[in-house]
DNA sequence: TTGCCGTTTGCAAACGTTTATGCGAAACGC
DNA sequence: GCGTTTCGCATAAACGTTTGCAAACGGCAA
């Protein structure tokens, strides 16, 4: 076992020294017809190829991107982490994937192990980083980290020297609302996750900002909030909705995920969606075509937002010269879940 | 940038000597308590961390696994991945995860690229190596690489020399069948998708035999073949289902994409569940939670799983010692899709 | 004081690459 | 035929660690 095959030896078989071997592996240099042949099919025959983390070693570049992310068990991040690791593969780059399941003190833990790997880059996806009031230990690794390591984030991110790239999250809002009102809907819920994440805190101050700006009708009881992401929390929302005084017609949900849990307990309590009322999520995830009704959701191109990032993450000029808050533009994907009234 | 400082820069701010600071961040060899704490000063001080790749170089272990996944958009294969990310870096590993969108020549492509950044094993769940023919350039490649790494599969495994460790599939058929065998159900439909996946194979193979030993009434238009393993083909599969002279009264989707689309189809053509017919899954991953009605799925404890697989790709001793084909024990988790007849 | 033993420590080689440097030979211009 | 340029290639140093070996050190018994 762990016998690996070295330049050397292929160098050694075929007669001429590492360093040409190495040429022929790089085409840095011109190598003669007869060598480079030779060499070519003992690579081959030994089905040789050169360890990276040696090349790393020397070149100070291991062709590594890290990616640290809050949650992979949801499908927001799985669209964004499968997206980079496309987009990183194509440009001849590998991911490091690590989930810190939103735990503080995995954070810390892995983004240490995570630098400890020499990538190229990492890009932090969710959790502290995006919080309104980042933790102070994990912002001072954050910038020792820095110092070697370009870092990027996938959220707009308060730091100086780390770009942030994040969604649209106010223009989401505005999608979503203009959406509804221009199926005629003026009373409108909003079941949303309070953790105080940047990006969660712009949706909903641009709810309330739109509410006033159109004058809606508006009541406190609509406005409802859960504890988590996910469906669970989807369904706590729509049963503390139907306690209301008197309903909406339409609920935004923050995510795919609490839609899809909206959806699945007005359906158990006999609530027609979108008769009765009309729901629509964010995200647009796998979940938004399995759900039933399928579920009109705001989308973003998650291709376009891992390729931004990837940019930013590669580019290899001055730190200063990148744009430190880039947005994701984001579009809507009508389904089955809103109803003109 | 890069300015990465080094064991060098800590040995000479101490005034020891490099191989001291070693000694002190391995933890070897007793090294004097004053010499010690004035290392771990500058240590502290500088966020100091050993670059793993050189480490790697020396000891010839990375502490990096490798997994090759047919398709990361797909729940089930979500699952895996966390649950190996998880318990690898509970062992202290790094989780190289690579998507191969079960296509040949990325499953090529990413290997080679895979087995260059050393990782100590690579896991290989899905794709053409659970085929029943597998393509020769890809197993060549397979055998050459088990040469110097180890190679597990997550699935059965038909190369010598690579342990497999497969969810067991004719348990899972079983299982699903003798649940709604007890609930009365005798008249039992399968979309299935019939791509050449032994596991595949095997869940088609234990419907056939069941139907047989139980001497259930059956008909051939009750199979019904998709081409995907997703929600569009469950669909596609349920608008076939709903073209048979006769209906089941239950149908096995398979897995809980295909599940989630049969729900959406029936539901959306007016056919009740369970009151009309009843509908079961493969998989549990999240997907089922969140369908209308929540799905009824046969489980397997994915923790588990991915120990085993760890526990094979970390193993030390000679490979021969390990069995070669091990079954992950299932279950079933009941929801609302099913119902007594 | 000497000798011995056990602990701590430094030196240098090794891991598998890349690449700067320079050298010999071939090719060129005259 | 002779300098001069060009080309192909080997040598060796470097990347940042770990670790075998041997030397230095300190304590203690004789």
């Amino acid at each position: 076992m762990k016998k690996n095959i070295t330049i050397y030896d292929i160098a050694k078989e075929a007669g001429v020294s590492p360093a040409t071997v190495s040429r022929i592996l790089t085409g840095a240099t011109a190598v003669s017809p007869a060598k480079r042949e030779r060499v070519m099919e003992l690579i081959e025959k030994y089905h040789f190829r050169p360890n990276a983390l040696a090349r790393a070693l020397t070149v100070t570049q291991s062709h590594l991107i890290g990616m640290l992310v809050a949650d992979s068990g949801n499908p927001y991040y799985i669209s964004v982490f499968t997206a980079i690791e496309n987009e990183a593969f194509k440009r001849g780059y590998a991911t490091l994937m690590m989930n810190t399941h939103s735990t503080p003190s995995f954070e810390i833990a892995m983004l240490t192990k995570l630098r400890e790997l020499q990538p190229d880059a990492i890009i932090v996806c969710g959790g502290r980083i995006d919080l309104e009031q980042p933790d102070p230990a994990f912002i001072s690794l954050l910038s020792s980290v820095r110092e070697s390591t370009r870092l990027i984030a996938g959220s707009r991110c308060p730091m100086p020297g780390v770009p942030g790239i994040a969604i649209d999250h106010r223009a989401s809002m505005e999608l979503a609302m203009k959406h509804l009102m221009g199926l005629g809907h003026r009373e409108i819920g909003f079941i949303y996750t309070g953790i105080p994440y940047y990006g969660t805190q712009q949706r909903l101050a641009r709810f309330r900002e739109i509410i006033q700006e159109r004058q809606l009708p508006f009541r406190e009881e609509w406005l409802i909030h859960v504890p988590a992401y996910d469906a669970a929390s989807g369904r706590l929302g729509a049963e503390k909705l139907l306690q209301c005084q008197r309903l909406p017609s339409a609920i935004l949900g923050m995510n795919d995920m609490v839609s899809a849990g909206i959806l699945r307990e007005l359906n158990h309590r006999g609530v027609k969606v979108p008769e009765d009322i009309s729901v629509i999520g964010f995200d647009d995830t796998f979940v938004s075509s399995i759900t039933s009704p399928e579920l009109t959701s705001v989308s973003y191109d998650y291709q376009l937002f891992a390729s931004m990032l990837l940019d930013a993450a590669l580019y290899t000029g001055p730190i200063d010269a990148l744009p430190s808050d880039q947005l994701v533009p984001v579009f809507i994907t009508e389904r089955n879940s809103c109803r003109r009234v």
